[in-house]
DNA sequence: GCAGTTACATTTTACAAATTTTGTTATTTT
DNA sequence: AAAATAACAAAATTTGTAAAATGTAACTGC
């Protein structure tokens, strides 16, 4: 799955993370990064072929870790129920918690996304194949009857969209995360009982 | 509700809104428009306050058009269920037609929506006291029969989000009418089944 | 031949000066 | 008195240019 990295790669990787979390995209320069990792900036472009290759790299990092989390959850033993209600929260907590705790980290995930990068657009067929197989575990065991397998994928995604797209949470930055999280408890209650009882 | 205006003002507003419209935001100069609406602009200043003040109203002309075509749904003498999802199909096109459309015009709703500008926290006031006033017609015909008034609104407005807030139809500027319609559909059907059967 | 540098062309960014636009006030026009 | 302009300060934008960063290729040392 991912490659394996040699030493200065890794090095070169980690010291991106430090900048871009610290001094945002916009500060964020190959020059630097390369001294502070102790070579010159031509080096660094001996593992990554451009700037913003190195900035998704770094996001890259982050949505891997983020997925191992949901794919945890979507491998587990435990009802389809549970899991999808565990996989939304999770999703939507791992994306609205960066906003808050390394909001320059969430810029530079959200402008991957809007841009459509290619470590975006992959992020989203793997967490969107993870809703796949829990619906159809969830079919499997009877927990879900819908009549349109596909529609209720794409019923759930955008149901729930709004508390997990970027785009979406930057618009909600503010408002207080208690009520977020009863609205989408709301939500994955409906989601979930629609799941059950094929009504789509 | 509106205030009547005189016609220099109807005349800069007008004026305003063709340029906003052909050139964009980032073009659009309030010299400019007095020029071709055949005044100095210190004139406009008469009767706008500001730059941006020109720009929201021509945006609010806009809105409150839209507005007026969705209290024509919500006051007209159809059962809730069907007003509410007239009220949300007239609301996802009337702002993604604009989008296709009028894309400055879109853009400078979009801004206006992002920067929390007076004209659209009033206009997303009044736009959600006509879902509640669907919704509380629909609660005292017994249409619906939710356990949770409040909830339920959030609940509608949340789950439609993805079709009708500017942030999010741009992430889906490219993608088939076709397909955003089917998915709409889906999630209209969800929203008039839930609220009928009391699971909020 | 791999990890790195040096040297250099190209592209961005940063900054300062000039210009334009914004917004205000006093004045003119009707 | 209402509608408009002229004149002006402040703010924003544009323009041109120096500096820095990006990206490439040829070269060095191990």
């Amino acid at each position: 799955m991912s490659t394996p990295r040699e030493p200065s790669e890794m090095r070169i990787l980690s010291v991106a993370g430090e900048h871009l979390r610290q001094h945002g995209l916009r500060r964020f320069t190959v020059v630097a990064v390369a001294e502070e990792a102790g070579m010159t900036h031509a080096n660094v472009y001996r593992y990554f072929p451009s700037r913003t290759a190195l900035i998704d790299a770094v996001v890259d990092v982050w949505l891997k870790s983020a997925e191992r989390k949901l794919a945890d959850i979507a491998d587990g033993p435990d009802p389809a129920e549970d899991k999808l209600e565990r996989l939304i929260l999770a999703l939507a907590k791992a994306n609205r918690d960066l906003l808050h705790e390394e909001p320059h980290l969430f810029a530079a995930l959200s402008q991957a996304v809007a841009k459509r990068h290619a470590i975006s657009r992959r992020n989203r067929t793997r967490v969107r194949a993870l809703f796949e197989r829990v619906i159809d575990d969830g079919i499997a065991t009877g927990a879900f009857e819908p009549r349109d397998r596909d529609r209720a994928i794409a019923f759930v995604i955008d149901a729930t969209h709004r508390f997990i797209h970027p785009a979406s949470l930057e618009l909600e930055a503010d408002v207080p995360q208690e009520s977020v999280d009863t609205r989408l408890a709301t939500l994955i209650r409906v989601a979930l009982r629609t799941l059950a009882t094929g009504v789509i």
